[in-house]
DNA sequence: GGGGGAAGGATTCC
DNA sequence: TCATGGAATCCTTCCCCC
């Protein structure tokens, strides 16, 4: 989906080609916080996510002078954005494909093999999923279509917004070469680095690279990735992903290393996470603490429990547990706090057919 | 020397 | 350019056990 949650926003508020910035607002002072995600009108004057809030709003002062355009700054709402991508996939996705897996709040891949027989029909069928979101929603979107998975998300991002991107197999390989290497998903800023550090900057270079510096610089299982994306390949699979862990984090109102006071914020970590791991209906088995530090130091430490439960008290007494153990060897200040829980396993429900097989 | 689990860190994304 | 949210996944390392 194109700026997802921006264009959800705007259609909410009714607000038309004036700039949208959707903002996670710490709460610590006024303007805290960052830019989640910024509509198209505000990226073009260089708002973009992650970036702070402040810094979005100094750019965004300098603009409305200049052009008088209004910048709408406003709060996330996340759950509202979910019944969107919900009822997407529901109402309209599952009419075009059985095979579906959501890769996040507003990503989809389809399997059209067995819909079409070749590009052009899936081309046709693309135009027709794009022209339903867009009557039914008021929501645009941008569709790659491949041979795998990775062609067919990198090329939903070459046309953007309200695109489609067709690379046929015959094509994949000239058109991944045409790319640069921060294009490739999950080829970001740190990776960028190290990979110049060894001589390489074109996806080509690394698609021909020698397989040990790459392993030597990435470990085992990275090095020997990074060659196969540069080559254009990539998983096929479409199916859903099963939940990994959930957490949940939050920033203290002021720094802290004191027990009494960032405990009092585990309490609604823990509802909010219990709730999460309710309507999946999940067990968790493991319990982590997320901290960050003044310096933005992410640590984490973690308890194993001996059998899968979803109690919110276990939780809780948990996480206390173990943020006294690690507030005993902490010498620095907490700046945010987490809960995060994994190791999953589903709940025992009635029993399905399928657990018989 | 391995499998397998536990723990912690690194990285990426929006 | 000094101000930095929240969530998820992957990866490595360590350790126990055979």
């Amino acid at each position: 989906m194109d700026s997802f949650f921006a264009s959800i926003e705007a259609n909410r508020r009714n607000i038309k080609n004036e700039p949208i910035i959707v903002c996670v607002y710490s709460g610590r002072s006024e303007d805290s916080g960052a830019v989640s995600t910024s509509s198209y009108e505000a990226r073009k004057y260089g708002i973009e996510a992650g970036m702070s809030i402040k810094r979005a709003k100094k750019i965004a002062q300098k603009q409305e002078e200049k052009t008088g355009k209004k910048f709408h700054f406003l709060p996330i709402d996340k759950d509202y954005y979910k019944q969107f991508s919900f009822e997407i996939k529901e109402n309209i996705l599952t009419d075009f494909s059985q095979k579906i897996e959501q890769a996040s709040i507003d990503e989809y891949y389809l399997d059209l093999t067995k819909e079409v027989n070749d590009w052009e029909e899936a081309e046709k069928l693309s135009s027709l999923i794009k022209k339903r979101i867009k009557e039914e929603f008021g929501l645009t979107c941008s569709i790659g279509i491949g041979p795998n998975k990775l062609i067919a998300k990198i090329a939903s991002n070459q046309n953007k917004p309200d695109g489609i991107t067709i690379v046929p197999e015959t094509k994949t390989e000239e058109f991944i070469q045409s790319l640069e290497l921060e294009d490739i998903h999950g080829i970001g800023k740190k990776t960028l680095k190290r990979l110049s550090k060894l001589g390489i900057t074109s996806v080509k270079e690394l698609a021909e690279a020698r397989l040990q510096p790459l392993r030597d610089e990435f470990g085992e299982k990275l090095g020997q990735k990074l060659i196969k994306k540069a080559k254009g390949e990539g998983d096929i699979e479409v199916r859903e992903k099963e939940q990994k862990q959930l957490s949940r984090i939050t920033t203290l109102k002021k720094n802290s290393n004191d027990f009494e006071y960032i405990e009092k914020y585990l309490e609604e970590l823990a509802t909010e996470l219990i709730r999460k791991a309710d309507e999946k209906n999940l067990l968790f088995k493991k319990v982590i603490l997320i901290t960050i530090d003044t310096n933005l130091q992410m640590r984490t430490k973690s308890e194993t429990l001996t059998v899968p439960v979803k109690d919110k008290n276990i939780l809780l007494e948990t996480g206390k547990n173990i943020l006294k153990r690690f507030l005993k060897d902490f010498e620095g200040q907490i700046r945010r706090i987490g809960l995060r829980i994994s190791d999953f396993k589903k709940r025992e429900g009635q029993k399905q057919l399928s657990d018989y097989n």
